[in-house]
RNA sequence: GUGACCGUAGCUCAGCCGGUAGAGCAUCGGAUUGUGGCUCCGAGUGUCGCGGGUUCGAUCCCCGUCGGUCACCCCA
């Protein structure tokens, strides 16, 4: 088939290859395990959701519903969404549950893919995975401070070292309102000399100008009046707090005032955690998270304050060094004769069953080749039974690292082999 | 969405001033009729991303398009 009329995967998704599965299953594996040692359940949702879910939750004016959604009406009559981010279907899912009701606070982990509709780069695709969290029903800071220790924990775990903590506050409601009217006030008359998206932008999101790139944007932004001088009292309450329980626990952190993240939804607490190394591009932001006190009640719930953050799969994997894997099978069983196929067969079928990863090539190839498939997958043993064995009701037992065979009995197949192979569980990943 | 660069075998890439393609790695087979890592021998695949234009002739030049990458934007 011509290259031309080749199906291929839609710009800006991917596969994830066997090979690189090993990976990925590693950092999901910690994620869960540390987010399961931290109280959290894991919820699935829907990864389709009513539009309105994530207009009136993410924001008109942001990007994501601005520009980003892939929308569409489902068969003339609602209009659906592929979700663009997991906070907004677990706080539907809290809702239509009633979960309030059942308990105070309430603790939930999610792993999936996530599409937005951006110009693909290296660390950026239109379906991408996130691990994150959501915690309702505890107002802080103490909880903001756990929810900021998971997440440092996992990427440890996960073995990044090089990582930046920015974390900030954009205070509640009053607070951020009156701030965001000082800002515009601020801003006015400098309105020419900003960058004509920052023009816009004091229209429908001001705050979002303070993280500008931009040179000019930034050299009006440095006088610009700092939103933590505009906290009300509980909101510099909670901030401080934060910052001195993140203290405490030994988690490294800065402080950036101009850290505004791009979701309309989120009140008081903000972070971000930043990468620095491995093939990581100019997308380094590997989680971001923060406070969502007004959320629940937004979206026709009770009052509930939570919390949560998200990470980005494809771009940790980015982040971190490749680590080493180990063999994915623990015995090969080869056969220089075809004829004894149905012996190997039968072989492999009770290796199986006793819990031991066993393959073979049931093609009828040459030893020779049989082997060199076991040596290219890393196969620590090789079963060999051939003529000669069968008719001593034996196996040739070879280590393959250790350029050792050596025969034994069909009887001690599997104390021989569970002696020799390392002990195995599903978490030791 | 805007601007720029790139697109040759499964992978990494070479290919001069336009004359329709090569290397390494990988794969498979053999040297060793029942033994893997080294060595040696052999085998194969490309509509040179796709479409159009210029030309006697295009992998090479031009236009478009698709995909990737970088910066902006934004974010995980």
């Amino acid at each position: 088939m011509s290259a031309s009329t080749r199906i291929r995967a839609v710009k800006g998704m991917h596969d994830v290859l066997p090979q690189a599965m090993a990976r990925w299953k590693r950092v999901e594996a910690l994620f869960r395990d540390l987010a399961e040692r931290h109280g959290y359940a894991e919820i699935r949702t829907p990864l389709v959701e009513p539009t309105s879910l994530f207009v009136r939750s993410i924001g008109e004016s942001t990007d994501i519903v601005g520009k980003e959604m892939y929308s569409f009406v489902d068969k003339g009559e609602d209009s659906l969404t592929l979700r663009p981010e997991g906070t907004a279907s677990a706080v539907r899912a809290y809702i239509e549950h009633e979960i309030h009701a059942q308990e105070a606070v309430t603790k939930w982990y999610y792993i999936g893919p996530m599409f937005r509709r951006e110009r693909p780069a290296r660390g950026r695709y239109r379906q991408f995975w996130q691990a994150g969290i959501e915690c309702f029903g505890d107002p802080g800071p103490y909880s903001d401070a756990e929810a900021i220790a998971l997440l440092v924990e996992v990427l440890r775990a996960i073995g990044l070292s090089e990582l930046e903590v920015v974390v900030n506050s954009i205070g509640s409601r009053s607070s951020k309102e009156r701030y965001r009217q000082a800002l515009v006030e601020f801003l006015k008359p400098h309105k020419e000399a900003l960058s004509l998206e920052s023009q816009r932008r004091l229209e429908t999101n001001p705050l979002r100008i303070l993280d500008s790139k931009d040179p000019k944007d930034q050299a009006i932004c440095k006088n610009a009046p700092a939103i933590l001088d505009f906290l009300s009292e509980q909101d510099r309450a909670h901030f401080e707090s934060l910052c001195e329980l993140l203290a405490r626990l030994g988690i490294e952190s800065r402080v950036d005032p101009h850290l505004v993240r791009g979701l309309d939804y989120y009140s008081r607490t903000l972070f971000e955690v930043r990468g620095k190394g491995g093939e990581l591009g100019a997308q380094n932001a590997l989680a971001g998270g923060g406070r969502y006190d007004e959320l629940v009640e937004a979206l026709g719930g009770p009052p509930t304050p939570a919390i949560g953050f998200a990470m980005g799969i494809e771009r940790i994997l980015l982040a971190c060094e490749n680590t080493q894997e180990g063999p994915s099978l623990d015995v090969w069983v080869a056969t220089p004769d075809p004829s004894l196929l149905p012996c190997v067969l039968e072989l492999l079928t009770l290796l199986r069953r006793d819990g031991i990863r066993a393959d073979a090539d049931l093609r009828g190839t040459s030893l020779r080749s049989q082997l060199r498939r076991a040596q290219k997958k890393g196969v620590p043993f090789v079963l060999l039974l051939g003529p000669e064995e069968e008719a001593k009701s034996t196996f040739r037992l070879k280590d393959m690292e250790g350029h050792s065979e050596e025969e034994i009995p069909q009887s001690a197949l599997f104390f021989e082999l569970k002696r020799r192979l390392p002990k195995r569980s599903p978490s030791a990943l």
